[in-house]
DNA sequence: GCCTATCCGATATGATTGTTTCATTCAACA
DNA sequence: TGTTGAATGAAACAATCATATCGGATAGGC
């Protein structure tokens, strides 16, 4: 009982989830999709918010190890309060301070990078997007999952999106193949491989047009490319942050979808369905 | 009064705390205290807290424009929860909203996200990272990207990390080879494919400790986990954002590097230099 | 000193909470 | 078909809550 005591409310929620009566699992998904703000509420309005009776509450207690509703609440409110300002002031550990300083650097380079961003080349590189008969993708290191990132959301609504093998290895044998009716989208954080501009070179040299995110440091880089954006990587910290790429690739994809229309929709829809027969997902 | 509705509770007292009487103004010091937390209390444990009388509590909240204390109660809910999931499925469609409001919800979701991490768990995570002699890591679709990335950073400064084939295919065959002294780190962002329970129950039978990375609609599964990091994804765009458990891999793999000491550190420099040898960046 | 005004907390009151009880329903199984 | 067991919500219940009331206390003006 002394290491339950220990266990916050979610924890003991998804162990017992399993064998959750219908209608205490109902009120079990009610608190897990309001995170922390359990202390905020009355049992009587989880339950109605639910749909429940409140017995079904205090039976979910019960069986969760509370003796009663406020003994759950108390718990709620003191982990809750773990990562308020005046908790972090009152451990003041460096510790602490690491972990807020590291999100305000995320969110300082994720703000800088959108205030940056040039909306008139954003704006035709999402209409490129959904004009192009065929989408490229590249990149390496880090930059090799964002390509791949982005190539899995653009594939929800639309087809005909590859990624290139990592620069360096056979990718030469692609580039004769491209056509301006193509669009080349090519995700260069540092650090970058050699040889990236010569690559580029030809790609531009059949008249594809070229979409380019990169970070601060690339020298020459753009100069090939149709549409550059650059999103900041540097924080303080050792490894380079590519949240802001990360965020502005899903930005591509989610407009995109929206300029698609109906078409873009309709295939989404088809893709959907298709998971669920598939029944792939859970 | 209709324009007083809209005002927080905090502004309500500066505006009126000049005129307070000694009672309610120990009252306001109080509340002002626990900033947003207003609403996991009740009126009578905020005045025992203060040490006034219960009366003084409904005397404050009057002259503060309030009918009843309930009134501000649910006020300061509202405007912390702002953003909670259920709030937004009461509000709805708001698909598009612009540039900026986007980047207004990642902010979002990455604050919340890095506010409700269980500091403990954390703490324990990053010891295990270092200590554990081979680190698989797995995830499908979106979370496929995030166990690359997460390898990508941790072979900087470590050995023997791994990523395993996209459960579904043959991973089987590596399920009896765990041992207690391994690592799993999981990514199961939605959508999670089907059968991922069984595999960590099998994990878990091997005596293998298991992280994982998930979000709030993962039921169930963090029984099997023992340590459980929730992710917030849902925006009121189509698509998840990945962006805080991106951030939050980062986290992990800096604060690794960094408790790694001087080990960690020669690892990287190793790799480092193996890099320029290769000219293989630029 | 007296009066008035204000502040304050103990107590009483009514409303609402969370819990328990209990009858009903439904599925599993002999 | 009848029986058992778990699950569920309506209603009764006790506990706790927020509010209203009231008398005591204090301070300032006259």
């Amino acid at each position: 009982m002394g290491e339950q005591r220990a266990r916050s409310i979610e924890t003991r929620i998804h162990d017992q989830y399993a064998e959750l009566p219908d209608s205490e699992r109902k009120l079990a998904d009610v608190i897990l999709g309001s995170p922390g703000d359990l202390s905020a509420y009355t049992a009587t309005e989880l339950t109605s918010l639910a749909g429940v009776s409140k017995a079904a509450g205090t039976r979910l207690f019960h069986r969760l190890g509370f003796a009663n509703y406020d003994e759950a609440r108390l718990l709620a409110r003191d982990t809750r309060s773990w990562g308020s300002p005046l908790y972090m002031e009152r451990k003041s550990g460096l510790q602490n301070l690491g972990i807020s300083g590291y999100l305000d650097e995320e969110i300082r380079v994720l703000k800088n990078s959108f205030a940056n961003l040039n909306l008139r080349d954003l704006d035709q590189a999402l209409g490129r997007i959904n004009a192009a008969r065929r989408i490229f993708m590249t990149g390496s290191r880090n930059s090799h999952f964002l390509a791949g990132y982005l190539r899995w959301q653009l594939i929800q609504f639309r087809g005909d999106v590859h990624t290139l093998p990592t620069i360096g290895e056979t990718l030469g044998e692609y580039l004769g193949d491209f056509t301006p009716d193509d669009l080349l989208i090519v995700f260069a954080l540092r650090r970058r491989v050699a040889g990236l501009d010569n690559i580029l070179k030809a790609v531009k040299g059949r008249g594809s047009p070229i979409l380019l995110i990169t970070d601060p440091t690339a020298r020459g880089l753009p100069g090939f490319a149709d549409w550059t954006f650059i999103t900041e990587v540097q924080t303080g910290a050792v490894f380079d942050s590519c949240g802001p790429a990360l965020s502005l690739a899903r930005y591509l994809a989610i407009e995109a979808l929206h300029r698609a229309g109906p078409r873009g929709r309709a295939h989404l829809e088809r893709v959907e369905r298709q998971h669920e027969v598939l029944n792939e997902f859970k």
